[in-house]
DNA sequence: CAGGATCCGAGGCGATACTG
DNA sequence: CAGTATCGCCTCGGATCCTG
């Protein structure tokens, strides 16, 4: 029995039984998620409520609008966030957290206190790494 | 009293006082390392025990060889995995969950199986969004 | 076997300008 | 206010060739 062969096969979504890694790919589309920086930002940000989008730029203070824009459509598709028009003048948009926004930021943030606890390991790593390649 | 203002101050390591947003970004560059599809893969190929170069290649069937150093080299410069190289002719190299590493995996596993848990509904929103899109 | 060097196309992302 | 559209850089990543 060869060791579990990952294939991590593009877009066409072949019949490949079930339990299969077709899995992986979903998987793997979250987690990439969670790698964009904006994402995770803006769903903490909105764990306190909904935000309307300049607030959340402001708040961000960084992000262009092109990417807030792009980021908050992805978490929208993703089902993680609502989107709320006001037809106001002028327009008001509201971005709230849905109950699925709201239980991914639970892993989330088991994430991220592991790695703000041992951030300091993984910078000295860093550094002896960098000391070592640099004057070899 | 203003919202939370994140500074996502680039390269630029200013002198903010303690407790500060700085680490924002050392916790996004843990982040991102898990949005980065390939580290994660090794992560948990690697937690069964160590693994040589072109194993890691052939199990994860589908990364280019440039793409595996880039990622071992990564993994092993943020102290999550080991490299050793054992001199002799054809060379051997092991790569090795380091206890980092390992404890990584713990919230990356939760993470994942949450993403698991709910990749139909994620699918589902996805699907209902791009029709709405669509058709309009 | 493990990986360095190089080339090159696709896409991510910021900056800017315009709209309802 | 909350976007859309366009441009242009610039990084990411695959393919290929070469080495100890």
């Amino acid at each position: 029995m060869e060791p579990e062969h990952i294939d991590v096969t593009a877009e066409t979504g072949l019949p490949r039984g079930p339990g299969t890694h077709q899995d992986c790919r979903g998987v793997a589309s979250v987690l990439s998620r969670v790698g964009d920086k904006w994402s995770v930002l803006v769903i903490m940000l909105l764990r306190d409520g909904p935000r309307r989008f300049n607030e959340l730029k402001r708040m961000i203070n960084g992000i262009s609008q092109r990417m807030l824009t792009l980021t908050l459509r992805g978490l929208e598709r993703d089902g993680l966030v609502t989107r709320t028009v006001f037809p106001t003048i002028p327009p008001r948009v509201d971005y709230e957290l849905t109950d699925l926004g709201r239980g991914l930021a639970v892993p989330v943030m088991a994430l991220g206190e592991w790695a703000f606890a041992h951030l300091p390991e993984i910078e000295g790593a860093r550094n002896d790494f960098d000391a070592r390649n640099g004057e070899g």
